[in-house]
DNA sequence: GTCTATAGGCAGATAGAC
DNA sequence: GTCTATCTGCCTATAGAC
């Protein structure tokens, strides 16, 4: 199975979550609704909320998802590469690939609504944010440690403001349909932590 | 006349689009709606068409507003500012006073929801970064030619970059509720471009 | 698990009186 | 300019049959 037809081969609760998903990163959570999810999918409304009794628990879910994906894709990173540098280029490309499917991540997304969303999805936003900043800070400190950065600001900082960089590089490059600007973005960013 | 008043002294076109502007700044466009500005004014839904026949006109008026008092803003930090460096801080501080407001940028915001607007709203919004970019491109050109900057990238890309890094640390700093994260963002980012 | 049917509310918008 | 009244449509959600 690939990524391509992840909307139409699985379980109907996980098919709901691949479409919901792509609805919310591209128009918003709140502007998608339950008859949109239906009739991509060739059922009912009602028989959404079998599955997901309302938006807001459909909503929870797809940010959970989204964290716990996210961080499997961080670790394979970890596997995969042991320089700093080459990892920070890689966690670049993860949201890079978001944008090519003319997505925006999807908790940037949900930052923007932020102030309207339930209270267990806020909850989960900034638990999505928290998990990948701790990620950064450790590979930050190890790239400090060693060398090959050298960074303005504590590492706790210095990974806020990265993720802070690429979900607004990513935003506004959305808008202009310019993966190009995103990658700019990106490369001045780490370039100005090499050491 | 204050800021603080200027939602409730001034004529009742000019005092839509003022509760309008906070509305979407706070919630996104496609979370509110002519009943929550009738209701705040004190006037009824009706009445409201009146002045903006529709959400789109609204909507598109509103971007345009933001985008001339923006302008003035930073023609002003031209007027009261020479130093490169000073006009970027000042340039951010735009960004934070915002925030301090417990809004986000309009046109991040709309950004965000870009792809659900109206097509009049979306010129609008690519307008204000244009223009927003094009007096940044300008301030980084002569703090590179006075030496006091020094770009990794074109004025262009830098410019870009730079909106870039203050939107999506404004983004993510108000979900936090935490305006210290966006100023150790904008130090971090203007401490990398010091020549 | 999925359906039909429907509730109850709110959205943006219009007609026409004042 | 603002009102009342109303329209049409969509929203989330539920009840109950199959």
């Amino acid at each position: 199975m690939t990524d391509q037809d992840e909307e139409s081969s699985a379980g109907t609760s996980t098919r709901i979550l691949d479409i919901a998903e792509r609805l919310v990163q591209v128009r918003g959570f709140n502007a998608f609704s339950y008859a949109d999810i239906a009739k991509e999918l060739g059922i009912t409304k009602a028989s959404l909320h079998y599955h997901y009794p309302g938006k807001a628990e459909l909503g929870a879910e797809l940010v959970t998802r989204y964290t716990i994906r996210f961080g499997v894709a961080l670790a394979a990173v970890d596997v995969r590469l042991t320089d700093p540098r080459a990892k920070l280029d890689a966690f670049a490309e993860l949201y890079a690939d978001v944008l090519r499917g003319q997505r925006m991540c999807l908790c940037g997304m949900l930052a923007a609504e932020y102030q309207t969303l339930p209270k267990t999805m806020q909850e989960a936003v900034l638990r999505f944010f928290n998990e990948t900043e701790t990620w950064l800070e450790r590979v930050l400190r190890e790239g400090q440690e060693q060398g090959a950065l050298h960074l303005r600001a504590t590492p706790q900082e210095t990974a806020q403001m990265i993720v802070g960089t690429l979900e607004g590089a990513m935003l506004i490059a959305r808008s202009y349909g310019d993966v190009n600007r995103f990658e700019a973005a990106a490369s001045q960013l780490f370039s100005s932590l090499a050491a």
